[in-house]
RNA sequence: CGCGGGGUAGAGCAGUCAGGCAGCUCGUCGGGCUCAUAACCCGAAGGUCGUUGGUUCAAAUCCAGCCCCCGCAACCA
């Protein structure tokens, strides 16, 4: 039986492990989730692969802040990560991480394996070289050709690298999307990999790097570490026990090539281009299908995180459960636009469709089940005209969940599960059920009546079960039944009849109150307005890196003098720059700073502010700007005006 | 002319690739019902499909221009 069954392979991208993954991260899972349980409910032998990206400098910087060492730093924001794949039931097969020796040591393999085949080359990397801070940047991240993070001069410098001929390969990837159309999925995204990338032609990609340590070495060469894209990407295969010399496990063999790699569309080159050209040059057949789902949006304005209030999985299970908000994503996600996530939204949607539609028609069911009969439930064969079209519902809804799930439209295959319950709710009114149990006359077809319900929400649950694992089972346990199988699905009339349902219907979801829920939620996580955040000291304290120490000759080139704005107005052309006519003492100067998200030309005019005066003039997007206007800016980017504690006149120095 | 996404009823979206009466859910209003979680069922109102022009018997859909919003990139002196 076993060897029969046909193998379905997916893969979530893995979540880089540099802090804790919001909602938008956990919907990817979700959604992978959802579709490897359907798969699973079809009858295919599936694997389900999700993990961790640990390495890179980000991380080894982190770690640092935190006094910690990175792989101390990863461990626990891996841990995180997992528990909340688990808290949101994610029923992955393996959760790898790119810190696990068996990853490694494979990824140490398929590097040299590349590099023996001529596929990895040795060369320079040429850029901008910070040589105290071991940095380097591309000339349009210096500043006034210094180091963006000391600032001292930086020199044109090269560092060796080794490089990945991309090129090589081309050719035959473009071969390979126009052949093969599934691919690359939306198929609109086809369109931006080949036209932005890959028709323009390929430029070799730079896999080692040397100017950090936190990553996985290369074997031949110890200076160097394997740059994201061979140690990430290859998890997909190294997960499953791949092994570059052929001595791959019984897992690699059976699962891969996989059916599908659910990732978010943000990094569909590196999937869609990087991955398939490294695994032709390993010899390795290519994943079947590359599917970039949009993002989970946060829409409301309330919700920034300058707030402090992001939205996480746990925060939200906490206040919804887990099938609320596992039901939230999948089901208002559209399917190639973002998607939008609120409080308000989650509410409304728990609102109808969990506690209205579904929880009520359960509720309401069982509760007559018992009034009229005790509980229990039996087929009288009373059948009535209007009883087919209810039949006809059910007996198709598993057809068209199914094709919804072929094209992964997860959305739309549960709204098509949700119409058989608004039409059970219908059969309700058109049959009404309290009205014929004041007719003794009529009590096999009430009984009849309440078994088709019973027997539809026995399906329906059934087929929540891949979005919904929990509630399905608390339905059909209620209902005391069991979740049928794909092919049970289509017939009608498998409840067994005289079967007793529960005595004690419990409410499968409340309705939920906007005002209690929004106050709940700012006790918890929030505090009411921005107003009172400062009220904090203790949070808002933050730590930067240091920088090298200055002398006092140092402190004393640069001249900060107080300024008054006079005149002020955005820089056309740009998104963040505002053009300050700042009097300092008896001159102008012209000031442009990247504060228009923080200020208004209007508020800005009259304004004393701190200066730098003597700064190198510079153009920025075309406009010339003579001087820094000094600003502290918190961890999420959000700046304040630096000014006299007391009122002092225009070009007072400050020293 | 940096790259990309979007603008369809009060809200959230589908429909656009293959042009053919403008649709879904929520909300609002009216009605019905009372088994149920103020739930359920029926009906109605509500849209210049961002805008201008073009192609066509016919355009939300195809073509061209413009406006606005959102990401990213750049720039945040």
């Amino acid at each position: 039986m076993e060897k029969d069954k046909k193998t379905y392979y997916l893969t979530t991208a893995i979540a880089y492990t540099s802090g804790k993954p919001h909602i938008g991260n956990t919907y990817e899972a979700v959604l992978a989730d959802a579709v490897a349980r359907f798969k699973r409910m079809q009858g295919y032998d599936v694997r389900f692969q999700t993990g961790t990206d640990e390495h890179g400098q980000k991380i080894e910087l982190k770690a640092k802040e935190d006094g910690i060492s990175p792989k101390e730093f990863v461990d626990n924001v891996a841990g995180q990560i997992k528990n909340i794949w688990d808290l949101m039931n994610t029923s992955y097969d393996r959760f790898i991480r790119t810190t696990d020796e068996d990853h490694e040591k494979q990824v140490q393999k398929i590097f040299k394996k590349l590099y023996d085949r001529g596929d990895i080359y040795k060369s320079e990397y040429q850029g901008m070289y910070c040589t105290p801070c071991e940095s380097f940047f591309t000339p349009s991240q210096l500043i006034d050709g210094k180091c963006p993070d000391c600032g001292r001069k930086c020199e044109e410098a090269k560092e060796e690298a080794y490089f990945f001929k991309l090129s090589k390969y081309a050719d035959r990837l473009i071969e390979h999307i126009n052949t093969h159309p599934e691919f690359i999925q939306p198929e609109s995204r086809k369109n931006e990999m080949m036209n932005n990338f890959l028709i323009p032609g390929l430029q070799d990609l730079c896999v080692s790097r040397t100017s950090f340590k936190w990553g996985i070495p290369v074997t031949f060469d110890d200076k160097h570490v394997i740059y994201v894209w061979i140690d990430a990407l290859s998890n997909y295969i190294t997960g499953l026990g791949y092994d570059a010399d052929g001595d791959s496990d019984e897992l690699y063999n059976k699962y891969w090539p996989a059916d599908l790699h659910l990732i978010g569309k943000d990094i569909l080159r590196f999937h869609t281009i990087y991955w398939p050209i490294m695994l032709m040059a390993l010899g390795v057949p290519l994943p079947k299908q590359i599917f970039g789902h949009p993002w989970l949006l946060q829409g409301d304005g309330k919700m920034s995180k300058s707030k402090g209030n992001v939205l996480y999985a746990d925060d939200l299970v906490d206040i919804f459960g887990v099938d609320a908000v596992r039901f939230f994503v999948l089901h208002e996600m559209p399917f190639d636009n973002d998607g939008v996530i609120s409080w308000e939204l989650v509410i409304e949607r728990v609102n109808s469709e969990l506690a209205n539609t579904l929880g009520n028609l359960v509720n309401r069911t069982i509760s007559m089940s018992n009034k009229y009969f005790g509980g229990v439930v039996s087929d009288e064969g009373a059948e009535e005209a209007v009883d087919s079209e209810l039949k006809e519902a059910v007996t198709s809804a598993y057809g068209k969940v199914a094709e919804k799930m072929e094209k992964l439209r997860v959305a739309d295959a549960i709204t098509e599960i949700f119409n058989l319950f608004r039409r059970c709710n219908k059969y309700i009114d058109e049959t009404m059920p309290w009205v014929l149990a004041k007719d003794e006359g009529k009590k096999d077809r009430l009984k009849t009546v309440l078994y088709n319900l019973i027997e539809s929400i026995s399906v329906g649950a059934s087929l929540l079960e891949p979005f919904m694992p929990e509630t399905s089972e608390k339905i059909l346990a209620q209902i005391n039944s069991k979740k049928r199988s794909v092919e049970t699905l289509q017939k009608f009339g498998l409840y067994e009849s005289g079967n007793k349902v529960t005595d004690s219907p419990k409410i499968l979801f409340a309705r939920l109150n906007a005002d209690d829920v929004m106050k709940e939620v700012s006790e918890k996580f929030g505090e009411g307005s921005a107003e009172d955040t400062a009220e904090k000291p203790e949070d808002s304290a933050i730590d930067i890196p240091a920088k090298p120490e200055i002398t006092f000759d140092d402190f004393m080139k640069m001249q900060f003098q107080v300024g008054e704005i006079i005149e002020c107005k955005e820089v056309p052309k740009s998104k963040k720059l505002l053009c300050s006519q700042v009097k300092i003492g008896n001159s102008v100067k012209q000031i442009v700073s990247g504060i228009r998200k923080y200020y208004t030309p209007e508020e800005m005019v009259g304004k004393k502010v701190m200066v730098l005066v003597n700064l190198k003039p510079a153009k920025l997007a075309g406009v010339l700007s003579e001087g820094m206007l000094l600003c502290a800016e918190d961890e999420n980017g959000s700046v304040a005006l630096v000014a006299p504690e007391k009122d002092m006149p225009s070009g007072a120095e400050i020293c």
